[in-house]
This record gives C-alpha cells, structure tokens and sequence, in this order.
RNA sequence: CGGGGCUUGGCGCAGUCUGGUAGCGCACCUGGUUUGGGACCAGGGGGUCGCAAGUUCGAAUCUUGCAGCCCCGACCA
C-alpha cells in the first residue's frame, strides 16, 4: 500500500480528550476516531488490527471445534422475558422501540438468542456436544465509557455458548475454550493470566478471566509470578487438557475482588508475590441450566427422557484488545506492534521521492516483499525525511526499511527493528531475507 | 449516578476576572529556498467563540437554562 494514496491521518499533538496512552496512541496513530462516548469508527489502521486479531481468534475456535454463526446486533425483547433478564439487566440495555410498537434491544450479550436458536433446532443428546459462536458488535450503556476503545459502549466480542448433555461434558467443554484462550492470546503477543472470577449463583471451580498486566489496567491482580513465563502447549482438543488447565491454575492469580490477602501471603513465596493491573480481555463460564431450564433449551437423553442442556459461555473482547495490545507494547515514540497483529508488517520508507535510485530501489523492494505475502506499508509521500520517521515510530510496524539517496544507488536498505531500534544496512536480498520474518524481539 | 473540570478554525491553546466586534503555534493552499529525525522565507484560505434565552448602545467575555466531552469514585467483555 502507498502511503501516498492511503487514508492515515496522523497526529502530532496529543488530543485532549484521551488521557491513557492507547487511547491517545491510537488517536495519533489514525486507527480510530470518536464519534461520541464509547463509541468509535475504525479507520484504515485500525480496522487492519482488528481483523488479525479477529482471525486469530477465529482460528482457534474453529480448531477447538467451536462453529461459528453469526447473530444479530438487534434482538427482540421477548426472549429475554423468557430468560427473566428483560427487567434485570437495567439501564445499561439498550432498548428501541419499532414503528409497530414492539420493544427490541441493541444485545449486550446472546445467551437468550443463541439457546433460542439451540432449542428449536436440536432434539436430541446425539447432537451434542456443540459449541456455537460469533463474533459480533455488542452494546452496553456503560455510565462512564472511558479509556477509549477498552471501556467502549459499543465493542466488538466473541462470544461462543457450549451445550453439553451434562456437567462432566459440559467441563470438557470448558476446558478446550480454556486452552484456546491460552492460545489465542499467546498469538497476538500477549501474556494473558487466567484468574479464578466470581462465579455468582452458579458456583464451583468454573469461571476464570484472562488478565493481561498492563500500568493502566482496570483492576488490581495478585499472582504467582511464575505464570507469566509458563509455556502456552500445542494443543491436542482430543486428549486430556487437564494437565495444561491444572499447570495455569495451580498458582495463585485473582484479581482484587476475589483476593484473599492471607492466602497469597501462605501460598506464594515473598520473592514471587507479584501484584499488579490488569486489563480483562476474555471471560469464560460454565453456567448450567441458568437458561436452558426457563427457556426450556431442551434434548432427549439416551434413556429417552428430556433434560435442560448443561451450557457455559465463553467472551474474548476483540475490540477492546486492540487497545490492551496498544497498552502492552508500546515507547514514547509510539506503537509497537507484535508481528501477528500488525496493521502491516514492514514499513518501506522512501526518504527521497523523486530520487531516480531512491524510486527503483524502492519499487523493487516493495515488489520482493509482497510476493513473500508480507503486508508493506510504502511511505512515498513528498514529505521530509523527520516526518516520516516520527510517523513510522508512532504507527509503530515491526520492521522499518529505509532507503534514501546515501545508499540506494548502492543497492543498499537501511532496516531497522521498531521494538529494540536496532539498525543494520543490508544489500537487497539480505534485507528481503531479514524482513521477510518476525523481528526477534 | 455523586463529585470535579472543560467546550474559541482540522489539532493544541491564549483571550473571559476588568464587555468594544477574535489571536498564537501546528496543520492546509500558492511560490521560492531547502532535504537522513517533525525545515525556512513570503503570500493566502478557513472560526455565527457548544446551543438557547436574557442584560447591554455593544457579549467569546456578564446572567439563566440546556447539551456534549474528559477526569475521580461505585458497576462491567
């Protein structure tokens, strides 16, 4: 892609409504811009990371056997009569009202739309398991939106909904979407800590949300500081997953709300306690029969009777990662982003447009990497050559390559690594080499 | 929802206390000189000062009401 012909506006001044770092990073970077509170529209940039993150966490629940549908934003307000939740949910649903007079919602949530589409169209245990999921725009009334994309009204989640025929299937269930987290979030270059969550009603051992450390988080979580360096396995959906689920939850890691001072003190060594914030960027639960039973999301057993399926749900908040991603990695000069997220991977930078061997070598670069499939971002622009520095630090792409008229006539490209600042000048196939993979960070 | 702050050109701000018809930096347009870390000179365009009502000869400035946004707290992917 030229930069020349793109759509990034940059920003040189911090805007004075975003007081966190993502949310201004992601101002001056020109991935999103406010519409009103909580609410964003994506630009170019940003709509790049969102869709790689999307794929990735797209990729592993397929792999982990979850099936993807997609349901509505709007969703009629009788099912959650149903359900009991219509009243419950209070001011944070979004209702609308239709020229007829029916009463619909913007859906915070699907648990009520999905276990409707279940029970109308599954009877019988032999269906089971089976786990559904979307990935769709979300909206809550937050009473105070903040910290930009990460506390939106309107976001982007996944959400899948497991139905089982009991509960010991129901926590296999659990357990893949588990690791799958474990994987997904390991992908994007995050360390996410599962943590032991509220159950509320429900009870038992079966709700964790997965935290990511960062200074501006939300919460305030107490761990073990081993996790953070456990390796994230291969995963066999087929085998036996309590091993991995039983390494990850061996240590202690809660977040504030479920924190036991004394306890942390008994079981994790004074060298080890590691207490920090964290943004949470996924949740997973097992909840019974919560729905099933007063929705009557029903399948006739072997023995031929009816039971109310055993559900769970599981939600990864895509757009709020891209802003937790911003908050994990990032300088004073601006983004960094990890390899598999990255708006583009390489940004070739023409340091003076018009220069005939600047202009070749340039085009033939940029001609190299894209047939490798890499994402290149071309800066082409007229501009001066701290302009496009400061840009290409601030949008922050893993690898710069930088070719201005000191060198190209010999064939030489400046590449230069975005997360250490590392530099070498390569010859042409070198650098195609070197760029062609992730930058070691 | 309670407390605090803000709203003046695309962005960042001054001007408001003490009313006199709007200014600075960046960005943008034209021309020229420049050109490896956000250049310089000259010229230029763009603002009903958040909205509404009021006071006044005269309101960005004073009064009242409303709206939007941000921050702190209690709640949430």
């Amino acid at each position: 892609m030229r930069l020349s012909e793109y759509f990034l506006p940059t920003l040189k001044e911090n805007p004075s409504e975003a007081q966190i770092v993502s949310h201004r990073l992601m101002l001056r970077a020109g991935m999103v811009r406010q519409s009103a509170a909580g609410i964003y529209s994506g630009l170019p940039m940003g709509l790049r990371v969102l869709r790689k993150i999307e794929r990735i966490v797209r990729e592993e629940q397929d792999r982990a056997g979850a099936i993807e549908v997609l349901m509505p934003t709007l969703q009629p307000a009788e099912i959650w009569r149903e359900s009991g939740r219509y009243e419950d949910y209070g001011k944070e649903m979004l209702r609308i009202t239709d020229r007829h007079e029916r009463d619909l919602l913007y859906g915070p949530t699907n648990e009520e739309l999905i276990t409707q589409i279940f029970r109308d169209n599954v009877r019988s245990y032999r269906d089971l398991p089976k786990n559904l999921y979307h990935i769709q725009w979300k909206f809550r009334d937050e009473i105070r939106p903040r910290f930009g994309v990460m506390r939106g009204r309107e976001f982007l989640m996944k959400d899948a909904y497991s139905f089982d025929i009991d509960e010991a299937s129901a926590r296999r269930a659990y357990q893949k979407m588990f690791v799958a987290y474990l994987r997904s979030f390991r992908r994007m270059g995050l360390k996410a800590l599962p943590m032991a969550a509220d159950t509320g009603p429900i009870g038992g051992d079966l709700s964790h949300e997965f935290i990511i450390l960062a200074e501006t988080g939300e919460s305030e979580v107490f761990c073990h500081a081993d996790i953070l360096d456990l390796p994230v396995p291969e995963a066999d959906y087929e085998g036996d997953l309590s091993p991995v689920i039983d390494a990850f939850t061996q240590y202690y890691a809660r977040t504030d709300e479920m924190h036991d001072g004394d306890e942390f003190a008994a079981n994790v060594p004074g060298d080890k306690q590691l207490t920090a914030r964290g943004i949470e960027v996924g949740h997973i639960f097992y909840f019974g029969q919560k729905y099933s039973e007063p929705m009557k999301a029903m399948v006739t057993g072997p023995d031929g009777k009816d039971v109310a399926v055993h559900s769970g749900s599981y939600g990864i908040g895509v757009s709020r990662l891209v802003g937790g991603i911003v908050e994990a990695s990032h300088d004073d000069d601006g983004i960094i982003w990890p390899w598999a997220v990255a708006p583009f991977h390489i940004g070739l930078v023409n340091l003076k447009t018009g220069h005939e061997g600047c202009d070749a070598l340039c085009e033939k670069l940029h001609d190299a990497l894209t047939q490798n499939g890499l994402d290149v971002l071309y800066d082409d622009r007229d501009e001066r050559a701290g302009t496009k520095f400061s840009d290409m630090d601030l949008i922050g792409l893993p690898w710069q390559a930088v070719i201005g008229p000191r060198g190209a006539d010999k064939g030489e490209v400046e590449v230069k690594n975005r997360a250490t600042g590392e530099k070498q000048v390569l010859a042409l196939d070198a650098a195609v080499a070197l760029l062609s993979a992730p930058p070691e960070k």
